[in-house]
DNA sequence: TCTCTAACGTTCGAGCCTGAACGATCAAAC
DNA sequence: GTTTGATCGTTCAGGCTCGAACGTTAGAGA
C-alpha cells in the first residue's frame, strides 16, 4: 500500500554504502527522515516567524509552555520539553531579563521556583503563536488531512515507546 | 482508519487552552509530536550509544556523512545536514583535534577545504554505527513494519515540501 | 531533636549552533 | 590585465544544551 519510490538521492547513497553491513535500512530511513523533518521545520519557523520577534525555537517553546500551564514549576517545564533543568534555568533567565516572565519561590515548598508570564509576555505569545501555527500548517500542507492524522498517530506511538524509562531494556 | 484516541495529557491541555483561537489543531499535533519524537530519539541515542564514545549527535552525524561520501567539501557537509558552514567548521575542528578526520585545501579550487576520515575515524564510525542503528531499531520497534514504511513515506513528503526555497541570503 | 536521603534550582565548563563580518580566491566582464 | 561580484571557510558574539558539582530544603526515621 505505501509508496516506496520516493527515496532521496542521499538515502540511496547511504544504503549503497552500508549494504555490506547488517543494518536495518528501514529503521535508518525512519530515523534520518525524522531528524531531517524536525530540523527543517525548526529552521523554517525560526527564520520565517520567530526571528523578527527575537525568539529562538527554545525560548518560544518555553513561553508557550508557561502560557499553557499558567504558573508552573521549573521542573515541569523541563519535563514537558524533555530538556534538562540546567537548560530551563538558562532559558528562563534570559526571558526574565526581557521581562516576558517572572520567577518567584514557592511558599509551600521553598525548593521550588514558580514561573509565570508577565502581561507583556502574554501579549507576545498570543501575538506570535497564531503565526507560528501558520508555519505548522504550511509544513503539514504537503500531506492530506488523512495523512496528517496518520502521521500524528504514528509519531504518538513512537513517543509513547520512547517514554519507557531505565527499566533494564532487555534486548534478546 | 487511523486511531485518534491516543492523545497525550499534554496535547489535551494545549487544545483546551487554544480552543478559543483560530488554530489548526491537527497541524499543531503533527508539529509537536514531530519535535517530541526527534528530541526524544536524539537524547536516547546520545545517552545510550554515543556518550561512551565521547560523541555528540552532531559529531556522530558529521563522521557519518564523511564516511558515506568519502573526501567531501565543507559546504557539502553543511548542506547535507542542513546546518550552517560555521557549525561545520566548529565540528570538523573538534574532530580534527581528535585525529578522527583530516582537513586539506583543494588543489583545484583553493577556496575549498576537503575533509576525509583518518584510519582511526573510519574504525570508530564502523564500530559505532551498527550500535547506533540498533537504537534506531528500538525507536522504530513501537511500530509494525508496515507502519514504519508509512511513517518514512510521510516524512519524506514533508521533507520534500520543506526543501523549497534555496536561499535569499542577502549579504551586504 | 537530629540525622539521612532525596529532590530542587543554580552554576560551571564545554560543545553545539547561528548570522554577520572578514580575507582569500575564483570567474566573468571589460 | 584589471575590476567586479560571487563563493569559500573562518572567526566572533551570543544563545542553547548538557552533565557534574553544589547549597538549600523537605520529609522520613531514629
Amino acid at each position: 500500500m505505501p509508496v516506496h519510490d520516493d527515496f532521496s538521492r542521499a538515502e540511496i547513497d547511504v544504503m549503497r554504502r552500508v549494504s555490506g553491513l547488517p543494518i536495518d535500512e528501514l529503521a535508518l530511513a525512519v530515523a534520518s527522515n525524522l531528524n531531517r523533518a524536525a530540523q527543517g521545520f525548526r529552521a523554517k519557523l525560526e527564520r520565517e516567524v520567530l526571528r523578527e520577534h527575537d525568539l529562538s525555537f527554545a525560548s518560544f517553546s518555553t513561553l508557550f509552555i508557561v502560557w499553557i500551564w499558567g504558573p508552573i514549576e521549573t521542573r515541569e517545564i523541563a519535563k514537558s520539553q524533555a530538556i534538562s533543568k540546567a537548560t530551563v534555568t538558562s532559558l528562563v533567565s534570559n526571558l526574565e531579563k526581557r521581562e516576558l516572565l517572572t520567577r518567584r519561590g514557592s511558599e509551600i515548598d521553598r525548593r521550588l521556583v514558580i514561573v509565570e508570564l508577565t502581561e507583556s509576555g502574554k501579549r507576545l505569545i498570543e501575538w506570535v503563536f497564531p503565526k507560528f501555527n501558520q508555519g505548522e500548517i504550511e509544513m503539514a500542507s504537503s500531506l492530506t488531512i488523512a495523512e496528517q492524522e496518520t502521521l500524528a498517530h504514528l509519531l504518538r506511538k513512537v513517543n509513547a515507546g520512547l517514554k519507557l524509562e531505565p527499566e533494564e531494556v532487555v534486548n534478546v
